[in-house]
DNA sequence: CAGGTTATGTCAGCCACTGACAAAAGTAAA
DNA sequence: TTTACTTTTGTCAGTGGCTGACATAACCTG
């Protein structure tokens, strides 16, 4: 699963208690403001939280590590991807699928685009970046498996299934370091023609 | 790529100075125990270099982070992966040379298999140990890499090397994972299966 | 024995991250 | 308004990975 993501959790209804003097969005968007404009580890968690307004004990309430406040989308942005899947014609074939449903998550806007960009670099160049990552590759994993074994009627951790969510995802972060050293080029049909290379085609399988 | 492993380098003949007073592989090895008996982040690095005779300063004179200690055999056993694609017939079809020489990397005898299963679920778990992994990633890639655009007369940096050399690489970690919650299964039979599963048919692009 | 070389130990320090605890700042009931 | 309860925040001390600077130990050559 994914990250912790705002910790301080107020859940439902405002029963009470100090009102929270930051939020996970507000961290997200102080500290990407500061890597882009120093870097990541030229930015340490003190400097993003005082930015803040609030101490660097309280960022680690709303994150688990510096890294995970580049993530803060992500789930939301996998749960597009879910339904994506879901709401696809159960006749079409599964590569099909997948290259249409897939690169729709990764449209950005032109002011998105600076970003991910930077986020993809860090993601190839910073250890402390790579890390904290993994949840959300196997969440990814996760969604793409059970679309495969609902389409083959078998169960996800069986090899194919498997074998496809991972060749999935890894045409996903090729065609973002491809897109690192190709700027210019469009991400998602990068993505799209990543996949259709790295798909297996499940014919003789 | 990789790693320093052995920063104090003797370099060629022996001239004077201090001798060492232990070696990469002797740290790896004393933090191989460590990790098999206590655990990778239970053991600290002063721990290990306590249990090889020397301060924890020097650790870091031979690694250059904690994790990079499990890596140290990889240089040479990506060496014999390379030679093995250097020697393969021209005639044989890519994916059957890949099938037939990445597996062979990754042979254990009975007693390294037991440390090779435990650093594969560390792998899995432990962000500190995934971190310093890729530039070890990106040698195998490369490697690769160079063996499709020979193959194929293009450049490695070509989409198609990416892509292959990317699929080789998450089909053997797949295994490599699979191997994890299957561990009475061989670990190079699981590769070439993911392999077949995952290498691009090249047919048609 | 002197001079050059190489590795090591010590020390101070940064930073990511954590546990424990007290204090702040709200809300709801008395 | 006072009291009690709730939730977040700040402070502080501490661990551990990792680094730079510098002195010193140990070896070789002359």
């Amino acid at each position: 699963m994914g990250g912790m993501t705002g910790s301080p959790a107020r859940t439902g209804a405002n029963l009470g208690g100090r009102p929270a003097a930051t939020s996970a969005h507000k961290l997200a968007e102080v500290a990407q403001e500061l890597f882009l404009d120093k870097g990541f580890s030229e930015t340490s968690v003190d400097d993003i939280a005082a930015a803040a307004g609030v101490s660097g004990r309280t960022f680690f309430r709303y994150f688990a590590t510096k890294a995970d406040v580049l993530w803060i989308n992500t789930p939301i942005e996998l749960d597009r991807v879910r339904e994506g899947l879901e709401a696809a014609p159960a006749g079409e074939r599964y590569q099909d699928t997948l290259c249409l449903v897939v690169p729709t998550a990764y449209v950005h806007s032109p002011r998105e685009r600076v970003w991910a960009l930077q986020r993809a670099e860090l993601v190839i160049r910073e250890p402390a970046v790579q890390a904290p990552m993994s949840p959300h590759l196997a969440d990814f994993r996760d969604v793409v498996a059970a679309f495969v074994a609902r389409r083959l009627d078998c169960d996800p951790a069986d090899m194919v299934p498997v074998a496809v969510s991972a060749s999935a995802l890894s045409a996903t972060m090729t065609a973002h370091e491809y897109w690192v050293s190709h700027p210019s080029e469009d991400l998602p049909s990068l993505i799209e023609r990543m996949l259709r290379l790295m798909l297996p085609r499940l014919d003789g399988v």
